[in-house]
DNA sequence: GAGGTGTTGAGAAGAAGTCGCAATAACGGC
DNA sequence: GCCGTTATTGCGACTTCTTCTCAACACCTC
């Protein structure tokens, strides 16, 4: 594995996440570093985006139903999605109970079971303001 | 919405995911048919796979990172992989605390919580076996 | 500042799934 | 059983998201 360089177009790049307000996705990152660096390509932002998040400086979040998010909050967290609007939101990790996973690997024979994948759904203050009519 | 009809490609379709020992995807599932109606198309089967888990025979499950799978068990359940060979399997069902749901409401600041989505992950017992030396 | 080699830009290619449309075939009525 | 309506099919083109190829470029070390 060859050590990293430090780019112009990476750091464009980490910029754009780090300051962005929400979970932006690929395109996103590359109409904002596009603005500053106007012939980078999209394969280069993917790239970037990958090497940052192998780096640990930002974090890919992997949707099922849609492109991948960045997220620039590389602390532990959870998220939340809004089944009205999609609007994404961090919340803090939460735990699962030791006896829950223990009755996950008997019923599973799983030799091990220690991850899990958590996210929340539910309606946003905004949506929820909007349909109460 | 008009009412659906049964077309053999259906009844094919929904056969060979029932009779799957796995959670097959659209392409295995093209494949299985394919030998009985050699002129279906994947289009066909993409469809007959969203009008049979819309009619609820059968279950859409979206991966964050792979194709859609279909789950022949309609009974809720959830799924553990192996973080490993990749192998999903059914669990059942667990419940999250109240409490959590209204944790999760007053950190994001939601005006309702209460869906999630969860899924486990750990080590199956046949990876656990062969990486046992 | 020269050299080795990560990186880039551009576009092609790949993976997963959807769409438009003419032809076909279910199914309810007669 | 035949008809007509219309849902469904097959086919290919298309969309979206992402990765790959490859020659040219530009970091970084010495």
């Amino acid at each position: 594995m060859a050590r990293p360089r430090n780019t112009k177009q990476k750091a464009a790049v980490l910029a754009a996440v780090k300051g962005a307000n929400h979970h932006p996705d690929a395109k996103w990152v590359y109409g904002v570093v596009s603005r500053e660096i106007p012939d980078i390509s999209l394969g280069t932002v993917y790239r970037a985006l990958a090497s940052l998040s192998a780096e640990g400086l930002i974090k890919e979040y992997q949707q099922a139903d849609g492109p991948s998010l960045y997220d620039p909050n590389t602390e532990e967290h959870f998220h939340i999605r809004c089944s009205s609007c999609g609007r994404i939101q961090d919340v803090p990790p939460v735990t699962l109970p030791n006896e829950m996973f223990e009755a996950i690997r008997q019923a599973s024979e799983f030799a091990r079971v220690d991850q899990f994948r958590l996210e929340f759904g539910g309606i946003c203050a905004i949506c929820a303001e909007e349909t109460r009519d």
